[in-house]
DNA sequence: ATGTTTTTAGACTCATGAGTCTAGTTCTGA
DNA sequence: TCAGAACTAGACTCATGAGTCTAAAAACAT
């Protein structure tokens, strides 16, 4: 009972796919342009059952902001994961995982959860909050430790874990904006294969083993 | 008499200063929310001015945002003008440049322009050609420029200027999402120059000459 | 079974803001 | 000096969409 935010009214289902028409709703018209009313059709509800669980147009906002938030962490955190010592070489690892990465970096919902942030940061600034803490620096903090379990054992050259992981993530997705065209053109595979491969061959330059 | 866009309507002082309110008004709320009455108040003018000059509140956004972007890229251009051969070591050189940029990047203005661009992208596509076109490639280009000049010159072991843009620009940009908060956060000069010197370092140490 | 909660369709209120119109005023150029 | 364009204040129309309300129906709990 410690959350201010529990008690979460009605059922279960009908919440969950009131938040998931909502975020395609919101993410594919901006937040003033979309209508409730659209969202309550799309995820097959009445207009007043979503008044009913969300109270209001910008609590709607802010917890499928939030959800989505989450599930993009999910996907971070499980790339993350595979970044592991095997005792063979790190490059393809990092490749694999820096590629992971790169996925969920240009994954649809991954850029409508941008779009959406930069677009209502201005008005809503709470819904920064929100996001970093809830994904940006989770994902951050794993990735960091990871980096300095191989420093510590040695496979990597890396003295600051944080600066590592910082410049680890610019060559990752620094390249990615361009290339993506901000989210409006689909990045081919091998496209992210190769700024995968290019930012490993960079981060290994920077910080393999001396 | 080639470009389409030409024949602007009306006295010109107006026209700059409703430009002028139209971006404050638009980046502080968002297009939707923004009102023209407020743009026109703003800007000291009458609504039927606007109107008169921009045809619709569509068209306003779009003009507001070229000329934005013009700006904005005008700066930067005068930033990479100074990457010049000093003949005396190349890394202070640099380091100006990068923290030049950087202030560029993390300019008022700019945020406003990136957070516009992010909102109105998924229903205004064409935008993306307005600032890409005005700003980001020329930027790019004149950059890739300058290290291939200093690779022709034996200063830089770059032989694809074009990737170690990609890779110097991601250096200095990407990790000031983050800082910045993207955008909520004013960063101290003391910590751009910091972003600035480690972004030149890792550079060196890729493309240095060998 | 029965009382409580949730959902539903759809009509309804009401604030907001884009764009128009009018009639009079100021610029500007020839 | 004078005609035509650009500007002004402010009232006006009209579409849109948030949020409410109602009375009936499903769903659920015990």
């Amino acid at each position: 009972m410690g959350a201010a935010t529990k008690a979460p009214r009605g059922r279960m289902d009908k919440r969950q796919a009131i938040l998931a028409a909502a975020f395609a709703e919101f993410a594919a018209r901006g937040y003033a342009q979309a209508g409730v009313d659209e969202v309550a059709a799309a995820a097959g509800v009445a207009k007043a059952t979503v008044y009913n669980h969300f109270g209001d147009k910008e609590t709607l906002l802010r917890e499928a902001i939030a959800a989505s938030a989450e599930q993009a962490t999910a996907k971070n955190l499980a790339a993350v994961e595979r970044l592991v010592d095997t005792g063979g070489d790190l490059r393809p690892v990092l490749e694999d995982v820096g590629l992971r990465l790169i996925q969920c970096y240009c994954d649809e919902d991954s850029w409508a959860l941008r779009r959406l942030l930069y677009a209502e940061l201005a008005h809503l600034p709470d819904l920064l909050e929100i996001v970093q803490v809830r994904a940006a620096e989770r994902v951050q903090r794993a990735l960091a430790d990871r980096l300095a379990r191989l420093a510590l054992a040695g496979r990597l050259g890396v003295t600051d874990p944080d600066a590592a992981v910082e410049h680890l993530s610019a060559l990752l997705t620094g390249p990615l904006e361009a290339r993506a065209r901000w989210g409006t053109r689909r990045l081919p595979v091998k496209e992210m294969r190769e700024v995968a491969a290019a930012a490993v061959d960079a981060f290994l330059t920077l910080y393999g083993r001396k």
